[in-house]
DNA sequence: ATATAATAGTTTCATTTGTAACTAATTTCA
DNA sequence: TGAAATTAGTTACAAATGAAACTATTATAT
């Protein structure tokens, strides 16, 4: 088939390509799923992942929030700033290293930290729930090769 | 295993997290994808799904465009208009009912056209070149009953 | 020792985006 | 008919984002 057909037949279809699958897919996702916390916790996708990052490690630095979020530097910043202004979490300085700010949850942050994370494992067992158990495999295989070869970008 | 061992054994990981798998891979797809044609042909995401949607079905309006592309009406606006602008599509008002407006390449539209979907045809046949046969056809069934699920949100 | 480079994190500024309000044209239905 | 509602598309404004420049601190190398 040659390129000038795509012209002529249409053949080219946005909704079975897979960038873009894959795209709207995980807008819906995401959409869907800060819906289950935005209002009641006030906070963003970005925050959701700076508190999940928070819980893995607590007093870790920015830095290490950057290598376990996928995010820049900047977005973590700005998550790491509000969160501090609306207390749920708290930093200081690292003593040995003064460059570091030493991250870790207020009170507040914790008690929010023990609903979101169960309310997050709820909504991803609520969309999963439309797989079987070897689509599943298939799901989290899939997306962790792709994850593995996309990185290289 | 109660809520509470989520802080002090830190079980929950992020980068395990399908809503936050799927967030980052789409995301650096789109990005791998982008620079195929960002620099290129000067166009952003929103452009190029402009233009496939232009492509595939020449003279239509931007409300098709809208429902074939996940877009939202502004954000087809705004891309068309700038299409515009480039000199990629030309519009006219639609005589028989004067809200639509009719959306169709120009000369030099088409001819990036012809260039981009064999190109991003080719990004997609190097991105699934990580999969077996098997694991594409998964790949395709996983999303598109993702997609079926994800939408009625 | 000290100049240079590297690292952690923040801020600035320009661009992008999303929501809501808007204009214009058409449809509905009393 | 003609007032109210719907639809197509645009625009205005505020919030989110990203790139690059910036400050402060530590490491490196001569």
């Amino acid at each position: 088939m040659s390129n000038q057909n795509y012209i002529e037949n249409a053949h080219f279809k946005l909704e079975n390509f897979i960038p873009y699958q894959l795209a709207v897919v995980a807008e819906s996702v995401s959409k869907a799923f800060s819906k289950t916390y935005a209002k009641r916790f006030g906070i963003t996708i970005a925050q959701w992942r700076v508190l999940a990052a928070v819980g893995r490690e607590s007093n870790c630095t920015a830095s290490s929030i950057v290598e376990h979020t996928a995010m820049g530097k900047v977005q973590v910043s700005r998550a790491v700033s509000i969160l501090i202004d609306k207390g749920y979490i708290k930093s200081r300085v690292d003593s040995r290293d003064r460059r570091n700010s030493i991250l870790a949850f207020t009170n507040k942050g914790r008690s929010i930290y023990i609903q979101i994370i169960p309310a997050g494992i709820t909504f991803e067992r609520e969309l999963i729930k439309i797989f079987t158990k070897e689509e599943i495999q298939q799901l989290n295989h899939l997306l962790s090769k792709l994850n593995l070869h996309s990185k290289k970008n």
